[in-house]
DNA sequence: TTGAAAGCGGTACCAG
DNA sequence: CTGGTACCGCTTTCAA
């Protein structure tokens, strides 16, 4: 490994000129030329372990998500990437197989390699926990929001989305919808949930039914396929993975049921159950969530955040 | 922060000896206790990026992508780190978005970060500019193979699954297949194209029709429209993005065609044209792989290894 | 502007 | 088994 005290031996100059020169501080002209030939006679690279331990940042942010196969979430840290890329800040991913202690021992390690920002996508919600795994390393939740409003976050109108969707199945004819609710400990789901039940309420529906379920196509499907007992105009699903198992279900049983759902699946065309769905802004989430972390670095004390984006 | 020195004051030794106590080495009993209470007392973390500087290695795979938003891609990750993990490996993710100069940034920087191996999906097929950007850091390629024998590589037999699958359909009395190629700077589409024409040659296939495309659904799209021009029993498409794209064109143009392809898509059984698929072993692939780059870090001088899983 | 030197938080060697 | 210390590669004073 080539390292600047090479470059200082190579170029007659010292280490702390070179690293001077590194950094864009001013150089005498000629011994600017005479390192940069070294360097590119050398190969020289800068270590950005050294630099790191040194400075305390790394330039780096880290996204940690439950699950990696998982579109929506990478479509948003793809634009989170596209974000933070433009201040020079790199972007690991990591997930924690939707397992708290995981998510913990993750972010413990992240802080340990210096990352100097957090973006999660939380799994539970013990917001304390993630708080001490990150030490004084700001963190921007998206998607959920955890039980103590001690970062800052951007998520969707869950709730009011939801409510509206179902105004609009009414105003279809609608009436009978059932509802496949997700787990109650996941932020998304409970707002889901409530809108539904202000739905309910509002527009006076009745013969309703519901079935919860993990966030998976496995379980929408099972839960589909109890909904189908009922009489049921419409069925309402918390989120993408279930939507993509309760419209096989539907399809199995050759049923006649509207879907409502939360994103648009693939070959959503071709599918030929009726399906409402509602369009997440996976670019607008990402972009608000670096651009609130950036804020943060920036201002460490400033006041918390919290961004609901209208569906 | 609190350091290896505070813990090494806290608890009255030396710092060599609360560091030997860390990695394990052995410690008179009673100092051990006392390390643990003052570790415990101070909440001390060890500094990962200290230890890496002093060591060589970080303890960290990179896997490298074209794009995050990728099935495919996110399950054979998942694959390789579950492999890690038990070795003590973390792994980060990250995408060059299909730019294969961005690419060369990223490994370089990861590289320069001290990561201890690569997982690459490569983009571009110029072997040495990553060789080059890697340093003597090992690296492993899966799904594509690039110019120059000079990595370990996980691929599966494109060219034989795909002549399998047209025979298969052969053998359904389809004989009328179009194709839709994919890139051809991307080994898997070379690979599905040789295969696709040798099963033309070798079942004497006549009629068919080629569109060449990007490894997108539009560009899927587009191609099985402009192929359902002619009069085609079937058309092999060469991947999971392109399948999207012509199966919607089908859908739309209400034609009767079979579709090959590769990797099944999600609502499969909901899909109503006959669609038959080669389904690839994600799992094995990114097990493998890991494997392969846990025997390349162990000796790095061990001849090449590559791998073709059949399908 | 530059060189010399003191660290950043660890590890590893050496003498005891 | 332990303490002391050099050093990893880089940044950042401090004097000159």
């Amino acid at each position: 490994m080539v390292t600047i005290k090479d470059v200082a031996r190579e170029s007659g100059l010292a280490v702390g000129t070179i690293s001077r020169y590194l950094n864009g501080a001013s150089v005498k002209k000629q011994n600017r030329e005479t390192i940069e030939q070294a360097i590119e006679r050398l190969g020289y690279q800068r270590n950005t372990l050294a630099r790191s331990m040194k400075t305390g940042k790394s330039m780096t942010i880290a996204v940690v998500v439950p699950q990696l196969a998982n579109m929506f979430c990478m479509r948003v840290i793809e634009s989170v990437e596209r974000v933070l890329e433009n201040y020079d800040y790199s972007v690991i991913v990591t997930d924690c197989n939707g397992m708290e202690n995981r998510q913990t021992e993750k972010i413990t390690m992240l802080k340990n390699r210096m990352v100097d920002g957090f973006v999660l996508m939380p799994t539970g919600s013990d917001a304390q926990k993630v708080r001490d795994a990150a030490g004084d390393v700001p963190v921007v939740l998206i998607d959920r929001l955890m039980d103590l409003p001690i970062f800052d976050s951007v998520v969707v109108n869950n709730c009011e989305a939801t409510y509206d969707m179902v105004g609009r199945a009414v105003a279809q004819g609608i009436r009978k919808i059932g509802m496949i609710e997700g787990p109650q400990d996941i932020y998304s789901a409970r707002e889901r949930l409530r809108g539904f039940n202000m739905a309910l309420g509002d527009y006076q529906l009745e013969n309703t039914y519901h079935v919860r379920g993990a966030y998976s196509a496995q379980s929408g499907y099972d839960a589909m396929k109890q909904l189908l007992g009922y009489d049921l105009d419409a069925v309402f699903v918390s989120n993408y993975e279930q939507t993509l198992g309760a419209i096989d279900a539907v399809s199995d049983s050759q049923a006649d049921v509207t879907i409502l759902g939360f994103d648009s699946i693939e070959l959503v065309n071709t599918v030929k159950q009726p399906y409402l769905f509602i369009s997440q802004p996976v670019e607008a989430i990402g972009k608000r969530a670096a651009e609130l972390l950036l804020a943060r670095i920036r201002d460490p004390d400033k006041e918390f955040v919290n961004l609901v984006l209208k569906i």
